[in-house]
DNA sequence: TACAAATATATGTACATACATTTAATGTAC
DNA sequence: GTACATTAAATGTATGTACATATATTTGTA
């Protein structure tokens, strides 16, 4: 459905800024998808990314810094959603012994067993991007990129 | 800069993997630049869409119904948000008398006045998609509406 | 009319975000 | 080596999101 459809609004200032209203809101459809897939094994969003990162590095730790580096949302508190998964017993937290200043992250076996799950769902439908060619979502890729010009 | 130094990961899943993540990255980056200009005037994000469809609808008022239907994110609080308008002066509400169940909700002069201050700010610089041509940023609406596509 | 279903809004709770502050450990200048 | 700045993580607080439930009102129907 057409943007204007979507939130009922004919009319907009430019095409810049339906561009920046259809980014936003398509986030917001495309997270709540994943969400809702995601619902029954448990686990939020930011949870899961934060999961993924943890299995990218296994079986080595990661810091809550690095975390934060790589995490979507660079903004959100990686502290507290790491308190959540270590108390579901998907992730493990010790201090690091070279720096006591950091923690070591790392995520379970059944953290691993989780996310194979998960990754059995992602591998059919995948991302909620089904309806573009190859080339579209490339094409999408690099309009986005460009946006973040700095 | 592109979406795999951005988040420092090299290998994606698939175009569509990488599409998904970055319009949801794409998504914060705007959201976040946004938000920071607008914190001077003390509103949220979430506040400025809710004074935006009120002054849209002026001087006729809306119902939280109406409000919900053309927020970017549908499933927020709208109530909640409207509460601390409120509080703030910037919107009235009082139960409509032909539907008691429903409530008026009116932006105020301060509101009314607030908003053009910063469209003054919207006007120059706009909404953050400056470096796209009009072409690319119709493509990017086009492409977009499509993955929504049900 | 009575009464169940639908509608509009508000509220409760868990989680997350945004941002400031705190605490502890490390690095560095003198 | 003490003093001060820097860094890493945790914590506090206000706001917002997601979802379930509650409350009041209206609508539909036997």
């Amino acid at each position: 459905m057409k943007i204007e459809e979507e939130i009922k609004q004919s009319v907009f200032k430019s095409e810049y800024q339906k561009a920046y209203i259809n980014v936003v809101y398509t986030s917001g459809y495309l997270q709540q998808a994943q969400s809702t897939l995601f619902k029954p094994f448990g686990v939020t969003l930011p949870q899961y990314n934060i999961l993924r990162i943890l299995r990218g590095q296994y079986p080595k730790p990661a810091t809550i810094s690095l975390l934060i580096e790589r995490m979507l949302d660079k903004t959100s508190n990686a502290s507290r959603i790491v308190d959540k998964l270590e108390a579901k017993g998907l992730v493990t937290r010790k201090q690091c012994p070279s720096d006591r200043r950091t923690v070591d992250v790392l995520i379970t076996e059944k953290g691993l067993q989780l996310l194979e799950q998960m990754d059995s769902l992602e591998g059919g439908k995948g991302t909620g991007i089904t309806n573009l060619s190859e080339d579209e979502a490339a094409q999408l890729n690099l309009l986005l990129d460009k946006i973040r010009n700095k």
